[in-house]
DNA sequence: ATAATAAGTGAGTAATCACTCACTGGAGGA
DNA sequence: TCCTCCAGTGAGTGATTACTCACTTATTAT
């Protein structure tokens, strides 16, 4: 693996804040030579095109970032932690990958924005990464109702409705309402869906 | 209100699409013109700037469609359904959002992605809008809580666990998975937010 | 039929775009 | 001291950009 010069590394991290403030298209080679303090000359001696910083930018994110923000340690949630009260040991990993994605919200911006226009980056960076993913959270919910702990339910299905709650909960966080205290929203995210939001009267309370 | 002539609509359609598409920034006002088939002067007979198109093409989305989406009947759901089983009124109403937002998914994904980087947009748009729908439905869930059919769980919260899993639901369907079966999906979410996935053993079952 | 107005055109414009290349300055070796 | 090397430079390139305006064509009023 080689290694980035110090130039090579402002220019990208210059592209980073660029691309996650005003989009791919919406800046120029100017403004990040500029942001990155080079002539702008010297970003096309590190990249050809401008595509290929993007191309740059997003495999950074991606080999940098996106492994330890996706690789759950599945195995040791299923092997230790009672599943009876599974709450526990996810809310840990879940706070991780929290603050792993607040610290770089700008690197999954331009992830989420830039690559639905660029069909070829689609399929270079995320076409083993999300479905591999999806696959592995459906086979530990399969792993859960196998065990009798959670209920029968389509784990495609099962995992999206999680993920969403999770993922809408740190967009809340990151862009509207700072101010959420995340370990307690964990909490609730996790009740609900662990417990459902219906009062149950007739319950054993 | 002032009529659209039929140049303008074309024009503004072939905004919608090509933004929808490429990204405001990556669409140029020659390609609007050559896809709504005018001269590229027409454009700025109509809209003194391509800001001025995009701002029009936001406007319509928003005055269209919008209020049609985020306009749920809460005051006909909490009068008239039951709530100890509020689901099936629920699912008629998400199902008809469903199939407004599939319809105009286009339209969705340029607010979403060109939002974002025109702050004077976002709050001349989505000002009041947004809150105002997150108002609502807390107020529909402390309803629900005030009747003791839901638990007291912070509104914002939940509200936002649903909305969460029913948007990640929609984008799986219109952007991933067009083979989900949305009614069966929409029963499958409302049955796990209600009840959670949990098995309960020791239930009245 | 003709004048008046509106709708639409497309070549033209300055500015900006991504990108090039002949050049510079400085570090390291002989 | 001189040569080699190369990261870094920035004026310059043709292409493209958003936008203009003098003009033509279509529509309506008289």
């Amino acid at each position: 693996m080689k290694k980035r010069s110090e130039t090579q590394q402002r220019i990208l991290d210059a592209a980073i804040n660029l691309f996650a403030i005003q989009g791919y298209h919406g800046t120029s080679t100017a403004q990040i030579a500029k942001a990155a303090k080079v002539a702008e000359g010297t970003i096309f001696k590190y990249y050809k095109t401008k595509k290929e910083l993007l191309r740059s930018v997003l495999g950074y994110i991606i080999k940098e970032l996106v492994p330890t923000i996706m690789q759950l340690p599945f195995e040791e949630i299923l092997r230790d932690c009672s599943l009876d009260d599974p709450k526990a040991a996810i809310k840990q990993v879940l706070l991780q990958k929290v603050e792993l994605i607040s610290k770089n919200i700008y690197c999954v911006k331009i992830v989420i924005n830039e690559i639905q226009y660029h069909e070829d980056l689609k399929e270079e960076y995320l076409g083993q990464l999300v479905p591999g993913f999806i696959k592995l959270m459906e086979e530990v919910y399969r792993t859960g109702v196998s065990k009798g702990v959670f209920r029968d339910i389509n784990p495609h299905t099962a995992v999206r409705c999680f993920v969403g709650s999770f993922a809408l909960t740190v967009l809340d966080k990151n862009l509207l309402n700072p101010q959420l205290e995340i370990s307690r929203e964990i909490d609730a995210i996790l009740d609900i869906y662990i417990n459902g939001v219906i009062e149950k009267r007739g319950s054993n309370g």
